[in-house]
DNA sequence: AGCACGCCGACT
DNA sequence: GTCGGCGTGCTC
């Protein structure tokens, strides 16, 4: 019988839009697979690993396919739900599937002719298991300090290429380069244990009184030893460990094992910690904490998405536990996301502890052999519970059970750049969706979206809005600058009652954490005496002053005008700039407060490696007085002895030029807020601000998130702004300025005349030029369930067309834009 | 994304 | 006369 003709359409993990045909050689009819990924070759000479994500058996149209090479994989890499996971990116965020496939997969799993392979210097090689062609390789690269994909094609044939890499790579002789740019974190963990010769007890005498005569440093460690595995009842101990528990001297261990007293040896350890899971200890549930994990669980019983409105400090991760717990005696698996890395470390021992160490971290900063480890067991379902960051979604699950978003408003959840410009909240309830899971939203401060679909029945909602234990709330004090600066107490940026509570905080030897936001930087006029600030009657966002115009311009719909001379509101001629940042903070600090140990924490501050987890350490230890930071010391943090928290510029949060600065304001005091006080220690808050009877401020004295979500909600609905409408920001890229003025008009008319949608700009946004590419923003307002989709299809559309028109330009769309 | 093809300036 | 600049068009 004739063998049957196959094609596959797969994705190429490149930012091109739509599949691409190849032919199956009749040898291969029986190893595709969709899911599978494949050896193409794509253009004249490149390979790419592209993933099948259909087999059919007609021909394409217009042109002969291709044959494709090789079949990479035994089994699928990629299942089913996530290739529709992977097609709902791709078109509600308006990207191309190769742009979903490029950030989904670890780069172990999508290789391309450049990749660059290294022989693996941990690993001793078994030459004896070698094929021909596998021997033919490793030769070669003993020779050569590295050789790409490419190069290995011109070695063996073609189409063994990928195949032969990817089963090297198995047996961890080769890796690839991206590994080796990260510092190599070491696979091996060495054991120090004792000598078949300390069981003798005479020996052991003689040694014992040599080391008390002649070496006190190598019986010190020798003791410690000693009283380590006395306590672990272990045999042995880290190395490691044992040179933090004796001084750090290695001269010392060096010795020891000379005397065959000591005996090191080096075991091989799985990069991945995945042990048993555990049952672990049970959490003790308060009462306020049980009624809401009983909400919780019937809320489920309606409705897949629930939102968990928990005050700080409330307790939710405990509820979190139990209910992650419950999850996996159904044998399902759970994902917890974080919008933070730094945020799953700090909770990962947590939950170890509770639910045992089979728990994973996942994350973008793992080297690519972790990940591609973490990918294979979830694969294998030999991990349950993953916690991670956003590129958790990606994993290959089989069978989730509970998904839970904790801090879900905040949004570092959408990714910006480059595509796909998802935001992981949202993506992890269509994720439950595919997978019939459960997904509990959890924050102290909701997003507008997800209390606006908890409100309206959409969600389930739970609030638990008692602190656990005794932990009373702080006490919130609001200063009023501008009476402070008529009064003339005001010293630089602090008012005498700020300056007052720090001296006395410092006096009783607990800490201070001062907060101000300096992306807000943006400079905003305002009057001296009312505090009132110029807002742009489009948008309902402050407008921005532009000094080289001296204009003063809404950077969402472009509306402009002169700067004003005088105050609208009390007619006061003198109008002030405001922004100032962090470092001028600590700077006037340091000389109001010599003696404190003062630190700032920010994005300057936190760029290395380990800076910022140092820098918590510090505080933690209490090697720091007073801890100046944006808007990362309000994430989720907890520290015992910090007593005062302070707000410096509260009027910088409320001028953010952007619809979400109520919402943004009200969620960061209320959250560094939260770092205040703790057990039975009453905290304070103060707030610094020049209207201390802005409606927001208001709120959040009161704590009254109802309040603020119902007000906040009335001006979002006035001014068509989520979450009752939807937008869609269009970036526009050009080198020439001319043309990129052109074609943004022209877009932007297009636009206006086929869809229904509510157009803004084209505008300048704030940086108008990046890296030679001169920039304009057009944002589209669309009507929330009716007509978003029309609208994006109609965009589609549009873009096509522009896309041919204007080839050089480029056209960016980021829907829900943060 | 990458690479080839193609059309204009400074060089052997 | 050629080498090479990067604009633009296509990849199954």
């Amino acid at each position: 019988m004739e063998p049957l003709t196959i094609f596959a359409d797969v994705i190429i993990p490149l930012p091109l839009p739509g599949l691409y045909t190849y032919r199956v050689p009749f040898s291969l009819n029986g190893d595709v697979e969709i899911g599978k990924r494949v050896a193409v070759q794509f253009g004249k000479r490149k390979i790419y690993s592209a993933l099948i994500y259909s087999l059919h058996e007609n021909p394409p149209a217009g042109y002969e396919a291709k044959y494709l090479l090789s079949v990479i994989d035994a089994r699928p890499v990629v299942n089913q739900l996530q290739l529709r996971l992977w097609e709902w990116i791709s078109s509600y965020y308006m990207c191309t599937l190769g742009e979903v496939m490029y950030a989904a997969l670890p780069s172990v799993l999508k290789f391309q002719s450049e990749t660059r392979v290294l022989l693996n210097a941990e690993k001793e090689i078994d030459r004896e298991g070698l094929t021909d062609n596998e021997f033919l390789v490793i030769e070669a690269l003993e020779k050569n300090k590295y050789l790409t994909l490419h190069d290995i094609s011109l070695i063996i044939d073609l189409r063994n290429t990928f195949p032969l890499v990817k089963a090297l790579l198995e047996k961890a002789y080769i890796v690839i380069e991206e590994e080796v740019e990260d510092k190599y974190r070491p696979l091996k963990v060495s054991y120090v244990n004792l000598t078949e010769k300390t069981k003798d007890e005479q020996w052991m005498q003689e040694v014992f009184a040599k080391l008390e005569r002649k070496a006190p440093r190598q019986l010190e460690m020798l003791m410690a030893f000693y009283s380590h595995i006395a306590r672990t009842r272990e045999n042995r101990i880290e190395k490691g460990m044992l040179l933090r528990l004796a001084g750090n001297n290695s001269s010392a261990l060096q010795a020891l094992v000379e005397k065959e007293v000591f005996t090191i040896e080096t075991e091989e350890r799985d990069r991945v910690n995945t042990g048993e899971m555990a049952e672990g200890s049970i959490v003790q549930l308060s009462a306020a904490q049980q009624s809401s994990h009983d909400q919780i669980l019937s809320a489920f019983s309606e409705k897949n998405v629930v939102l968990l409105h928990g005050i700080t400090s409330a307790g939710k991760t405990e509820i979190y536990i139990n209910l992650i717990r419950e999850t996996l005696r159904q044998d399902k698996q759970v994902l917890y996301l974080l919008p933070e890395i730094a945020l799953t470390t700090q909770i990962i021992t947590r939950l170890r502890r509770y639910l045992g160490s089979g728990i994973v971290i996942y994350h973008s900063k793992l080297n690519e052999q972790e990940r591609a480890e973490i990918w294979n067991k979830v694969l294998e379902r030999r991990i349950q519970v993953v916690i991670g960051a956003r590129s958790a979604l990606f994993l290959p699950y089989a069978d989730l059970g509970f998904v839970i978003a904790d801090e879900e408003h905040e949004n570092s959840y959408k990714q910006f750049d480059p595509a796909p410009r998802y935001n992981a909240r949202d993506t992890a309830v269509y994720l439950s969706k595919l997978h019939g899971a459960k997904i509990l939203l959890g924050s102290a401060t909701p997003s507008m979206e997800s209390y606006f679909n908890a409100a309206g029945g959409k969600y389930g909602l739970v609030e638990l809005l008692t602190r656990y234990g005794d932990t009373p709330a702080p006490e919130l004090v609001i200063v009023d600058v501008s009476e402070e600066r008529r009064k003339k107490t005001m010293k630089s940026h602090f008012s005498s009652v700020l300056l007052k509570e720090i001296a006395g905080t410092l006096e009783k030897k607990e800490q201070v954490i001062l907060f101000q936001n300096r992306r807000g930087y943006a400079p905003v006029l305002e009057c001296s005496i009312c505090a009132w600030v110029p807002h742009c009657k489009n948008c309902d966002v402050s407008m921005t002053y532009h000094k080289t115009s001296d204009l003063l311009r809404c950077h969402y719909c472009g509306y402009s005008h002169r700067s004003p001379e005088k105050c609208a509101a009390c007619g006061n001629t003198y109008m002030k700039m405001l922004g100032f940042g962090t470092e001028k903070i600590e700077e006037e600090l340091a000389v109001f407060f010599p003696a404190a140990r003062i630190a700032r924490m920010d994005t300057d501050t936190t760029r290395g490696k380990n800076s910022y987890q140092n820098l918590i350490d510090q505080f933690e230890n209490h090697n720091l007085d007073i801890l100046v930071g944006t808007q990362m010391i309000a994430k989720g943090l907890d520290f015992t002895r910090v007593s005062l928290v302070g707000v410096v510029n509260a009027d910088s949060l409320f001028n953010y030029p952007d619809f979400r600065a109520s919402e943004r304001a009200f969620q960061l005091i209320t959250q560094v807020s939260g770092r205040a006080g703790r057990r039975d220690k009453r905290g304070k808050v103060i707030i610094q601000c020049s209207k201390p009877d802005h409606p927001v401020l208001n709120h959040i004295k009161a704590n009254d998130y109802k309040a603020f979500f119902k007000s906040e909600l009335r001006e979002r609905i006035r001014y068509n702004y989520p979450p009752v409408f939807r937008l869609i920001e269009i970036t526009v890229k050009a080198r020439d300025f001319d043309q990129l003025n052109r074609a943004a008009a022209d877009l932007t008319e297009a636009i206006r005349a086929q869809t229904t949608a509510i157009v803004l700009g084209p505008e300048f946004p704030q940086v108008s030029r990046i890296k030679n590419l001169y920039l304009k923003k057009i944002i589209l307002k669309a009507d929330k369930e009716r007509s978003v989709n029309a609208v994006k299809e109609i965009l589609r559309q549009i873009a096509g067309r522009f896309k041919k028109e204007y080839p050089s330009l480029i056209f960016q769309f980021d829907p829900d834009p943060q």
